[in-house]
DNA sequence: GAGTGGTCTAGACCACAGT
DNA sequence: CTGTGGTCTAGACCACTCG
C-alpha cells in the first residue's frame, strides 16, 4: 500500500465517504491496486485519510456493494479478481447510449392517452378505465435500430406526450418535471419477436427478443411508470453484480 | 403506526439491525403496513425499540436497498407502493426451485478435466491449458426442462465432479467444500437455441432462450466458477431491483 | 495472541421539505 | 419555523482468522 490518498475536500458538499470511495476506486481501475490486492485495515485507513472508522468503513462498503472489494473477518479486504465490470446503476437506456457516445435516437410510432386496462391501473396504482399516457418508441443506437418501448404513464405526467420524446430520454423528461426517481423493479426474459416487431427492428421473423418489464417507482414510492421493453438479442444485454451481504 | 414492535433478543447472535428489519417487513409483507404507509421518524422509531438511531437507520436502509421502502429528506420513510416482489439474492437455481417447491433434478451430461482455453483461463485466473473441471448440466423443474448449464471451476475444486451433482446444486457442493461465495457478476442476454439445445430442453428448432453468463468469486477475491447457462425463455425469467442512492 | 472486520452507542451538525 | 433524513465523530466490545 504505497500513498493512494490525496486530500479531501471538506468544504465540499461531496460527502467524505463518496470522495474516498472515488478515489479508491481510481487507484482500482487505474492498476494501482490490482487483482488480489489488500488494502490497509480500516483503523489506519482511517487514520490515513483523517477520518473517523464509520466513515472510513462506509466509503469501502460502497465498493463492496458495487463488486470491486471483497472483505472477510479477520482477514482483511481485497481488490477481487477479474476484469473491471462497468457499474449497473439506474439509469436510462438513451443516457447509457449517450454517455457511450453511441448516437441514441428515438421515432415515436404511438402517444396517446387510453383508459387503464386492468394490469396498468393495479401497477399505476390508479382506478381502472382512468387515462393514462401510452407510449411507444423505437431506439436506434448508431442507426441500428435496437428495442421497442412501449411506457405507460399517469395522467399527471401526460404533458410528456407533448415533449421532444424523439430527442431525450424518458427518464431526462420525467425529472426534469420534478420526478424523483428511486426503484426500479424489472423482470428480464426472452421471447420470439412478434412479425411486427422484427419488421421494425430489422430482425428476421422469429428471432429471439431479449424483455425487460420494469415498474419505477419516486421518492415518495408513487408507481410513475410502467414499461415492457422488447431488445434485439444480438445487439444487447443486461449487467448485474450481486453481493452476498 | 400501531406498535409493530415485538422484542428484540439482544443476546441473540443475530444482529439487531437485522432484527428489526425483518419485523419491519413482515409488516409490509402481512399488509399491516400498507403501501404509501408512512414510518415514523428514526429518533422515535429507534427509542421504540431501545436502540441507537445509527442502528435503527441501518436497519431501514436495508429495507429501502431491498426497494419495499423509499426515503426522502425532510419529509420521512413510506412503503414502496406495487405488490411486494421476492427479494433478488445470490442464490443458486437450485435453491431457489428447492425453496419454491418446484422439485429440481439434474442430469449430468459432460463431467470431465479439460485444458483451459483462454477465455476460460483469463476469467479464472489460471494459466492457459492447465487443467479445469468442466461440468454441463441439464436442470429440471416438476419434471420439465429448465436450463442447461455449462460451469468451469479451477483444478482445485475438480473433486466437485466426484460428488452427487445430480442431487445437489453447485453452489451448495462448493459451500460444503469451504469456498465461501461472495460476489457474481451477470450478463443476461437472449438468443436462438441451437438444434442441440432445443432437444435437450424439449423445445422446437431455434426457440429463444434466455441467456446467462456467469463468473463468480470467494470472499478472498478468487474467482472460483464460470459458466454460461440457457434457460427456456417460456419457463424462466429473472428478478432484478435497481435503487437511486 | 495479534490483527481483522462486524456491530453498537450517544451524541453532533447539516441540508432539505413543508408550513 | 419545525421536522425529517444525511453525514460524521470517537469511542466500545465482540467474533473470527491465522500463525
Amino acid at each position: 500500500m504505497t500513498d493512494l490518498f490525496m486530500e479531501l475536500d471538506r468544504s465540499s458538499p461531496v460527502p467524505l465517504y463518496f470522495q474516498v470511495s472515488q478515489q479508491i476506486e481510481q487507484a482500482i481501475s487505474s492498476g494501482r491496486l490490482g487483482p488480489g490486492a489488500r488494502l490497509d485495515n480500516e483503523i489506519s485507513l482511517a487514520d490515513r485519510f483523517g477520518l473517523s472508522r464509520p466513515t472510513m468503513r462506509r466509503a469501502i462498503q460502497e465498493l463492496v456493494d458495487k463488486g470491486l472489494l471483497v472483505r472477510k473477518r479477520g482477514v482483511g479486504t481485497q481488490v477481487v479478481h477479474g476484469q473491471v465490470s462497468r457499474p449497473v446503476e439506474l439509469t436510462s437506456l438513451y443516457d447509457d447510449l449517450a454517455r457511450a457516445n453511441q448516437a441514441p435516437r428515438t421515432t415515436l410510432l404511438v402517444n396517446e392517452i387510453v383508459p387503464a386496462s386492468e394490469v396498468v391501473a393495479d401497477i399505476l396504482d390508479v382506478p381502472v378505465r382512468s387515462q393514462v399516457l401510452r407510449l411507444r418508441r423505437l431506439r436506434f443506437a448508431n442507426g441500428e435500430p435496437l428495442a421497442i418501448m412501449e411506457n405507460y404513464l399517469p395522467a399527471d405526467l401526460s404533458d410528456i406526450g407533448r415533449a421532444d420524446l424523439e430527442e431525450r430520454g424518458l427518464y431526462q423528461l420525467m425529472r426534469a418535471r420534478g420526478v424523483h426517481i428511486r426503484v426500479a423493479k424489472q423482470r428480464i426474459g426472452a421471447k420470439a419477436g412478434t412479425t411486427e416487431e422484427c419488421r421494425l427492428l430489422g430482425e428476421r421473423r422469429g428471432s429471439p427478443l431479449l424483455t425487460m418489464d420494469r415498474a419505477t417507482h419516486d421518492d415518495r414510492g408513487r408507481p410513475v411508470e410502467w414499461g415492457h421493453h422488447a431488445y434485439r438479442a444480438s445487439q444487447y444485454s443486461f449487467e448485474v453484480t450481486l453481493v452476498d451481504h
